[in-house]
DNA sequence: GGCTTATGCGCAG
DNA sequence: TGCGCCTAAGCCA
């Protein structure tokens, strides 16, 4: 599930099997025919992660920028490589590995000042050392829009997507739709600690899971995809609404309306018996 | 095997 | 606001 986690350790994975190594680069279904060319025969000088971009340095001051949208994702294997299948977009390849990208959003070769206008447009990523929450916040605290709306947009955070924004929501006992300037420094400080920590544990499993281990067997999520179940705390239905186009979840007795309910549910939850886990 | 739904985002209008 | 992307997991039969 392409969050940030996930392209995280793609970055990760791809500097592991193509950095410092002459790529070979086509794009079997030829809509990235162009591209694919002026990487092949390029040697990877880095990969990185920033929110849910992934980027490309090849040598010879050529960048490749992906983003998986929806339904993109990375396959990879070694060191044969299969005959295309599919719509294949980008194969990078070289002795020992290949790299299968299909059905990205955005699979495109740009200049150094493009990635930059990318860059800068985003949010801090949790999963930066150097990220900074107050950056966020700033943008948090002077907007009317409901929080649930702002921890997805990705110039005010990047790489939470739906499923990151619905468990921290619940982990801190907020109402989706609270103003982000009712949102207190105190709590936003809090809340991106454990956003750290939950998305390091995706990093560090693959998946995404945000429940305490006494709830694990029952879920992996609190609220995420649970309509109509039971709240796993309260047994209260979880709730669903459509906000801006995404499916938002969310627990109406465990999340009560504003702020001062929540330190209370978030001390209780990191001094639980299991929070050694995180 | 088929059907539904989805983690995201840019674009048209 | 709704569509396109066009994959894959999860569910049902």
């Amino acid at each position: 599930m392409p969050e940030g986690h996930t392209i995280y350790r793609h970055a990760r994975e791809h500097n592991r099997d193509l950095r410092g190594h002459m790529v070979r680069a086509d794009s079997p279904q030829g809509r990235f025919a162009a591209g694919a060319a002026l990487i092949d025969g390029r040697t990877l000088l880095r990969a990185e992660a920033v929110g849910k971009h992934l980027f490309h340095q090849y040598d010879g001051q050529v960048w490749l920028h992906v983003h998986l949208g929806l339904y993109g994702n990375w396959r990879t294997g070694g060191p044969a490589m299969p005959a295309p299948r599919g719509a294949l977009r980008l194969r990078l390849w070289t002795e020992q590995v290949w790299w299968e990208l299909r059905g990205a959003t955005a699979c495109e070769v740009l200049t150094r000042p493009e990635i930059t206008a990318i860059r800068n447009r985003l949010g801090p990523d949790p999963l930066r050392r150097n990220a900074d929450p107050e950056r966020a916040y700033t943008r948090i605290a002077r907007s009317r829009a409901p929080i649930a709306a702002l921890l997805m947009d990705q110039s005010v955070l990047a790489g939470v997507g739906n499923v990151y924004r619905a468990e921290l929501l619940f982990r801190h006992g907020i109402d989706p739709y609270c103003p982000g300037h009712e949102v207190t420094s105190e709590q936003w400080s809090v809340m991106w600690t454990d956003l750290v920590a939950l998305m390091r544990d995706g990093v560090r499993r693959g998946r995404i899971v945000t429940t305490e281990p006494a709830y694990r067997r029952r879920s992996r999520s609190y609220v995420y995809r649970r309509t109509g179940e039971p709240c796993l705390v309260c047994g209260t239905p979880v709730q669903t609404q459509v906000l801006l186009a995404r499916n938002l979840f969310w627990c109406p007795v465990c999340q009560p309306h504003r702020a001062t309910v929540i330190a209370d549910r978030a001390t209780e939850i990191e001094d639980g018996p299991e929070s050694g886990a995180w």
